[in-house]
DNA sequence: TCATAACATACTAATCCAGTAGGAAATTGG
DNA sequence: CCAATTTCCTACTGGATTAGTATGTTATGA
């Protein structure tokens, strides 16, 4: 039942680019001296948040990416079920996932879909836009 | 982000022991076939919960296994965290998982607490007698 | 034109998953 | 006492996933 380092790469990658915003692209480099997550891995990440129009990216020498839309509009559901892949508990109660045979004598299911349903609460409430005022937060903390 | 056959499987054991009690013990053979569950692989999943005490064993002919407890007194919780080993959706916020260097700075830990509690609320509060009652309402809407 | 940075693809070591396989030990009915 | 039943124990295995490395190619600004 782990969130795979991906995912959670992928939070923290969106999660800098809407914090460090100013306008000019921001390059991997600096995200992942920042984040303290190999460079490499990071390009895997963000190819994926790429193509999926999350990000854009600008190529060449002071390059980078800046985030397409506003934090507001990216819940952390999104990043992590393009990243994951579905964040459902089980098969039988993923969106698209395959059918079982047994469903209907399986009260099991129930029980998943009562996971399910917690576990998306949560993902699909939070944006981008309430990490971001987390980290302000944080950060007073240490002001005074 | 899922639960694995092995927790799965145990859920469904332990309900199988709960529905078909008579007080006499009931064979992983009965189980496997009805549960159509490979009894071999069973075999594994009911040794964990035996050392744990979750249920009684009878060597022998006409042996088995009998739940130690009420129904009432497993949380699907109990059983998950026992085959599955934890639930927490990152190391960071298990209750013995390893801490984090970036602990202090990062914000995605508040996150993974919610998604967390979110789980545990669910899988905590459920009972073995609650999976119990679920099935007996679902016979009965064949019996009409 | 050269340094920078994105883009693309292949590879790998380690771990986990979902079982199979084979036999030893205990118990009971005949 | 013996044979069938059933639990108990340990080892093995093929496939998938994870968490990256490695090695380049392409585009762009100074």
């Amino acid at each position: 039942m782990r969130i795979s380092t991906k995912g959670r790469y992928a939070l923290r990658l969106m999660l800098d680019l809407a914090v460090y915003n100013t306008g000019d692209p921001i390059s991997l480099k600096d995200i992942a001296k920042r984040q303290e997550i190999s460079e490499k891995y990071l390009e895997q990440i963000i190819a994926i948040l790429n193509k999926a129009g999350f990000v854009r990216s600008i190529r060449g020498a002071q390059g980078g990416y800046l985030l397409r839309r506003e934090p507001k509009e990216y819940t952390v559901g999104d990043i992590l079920r393009l990243t994951e892949g579905s964040l459902a508990p089980v098969a039988c109660v993923d969106v698209d996932g395959e059918e079982c045979e047994r469903e209907k004598d399986c009260v099991t299911v129930r029980l998943w879909g009562m996971l399910n349903d917690a576990i998306n609460n949560v993902v699909d409430q939070v944006t981008l836009e309430d990490l971001v005022a987390w980290e302000a937060e944080k950060a007073d903390q240490y002001v005074i």
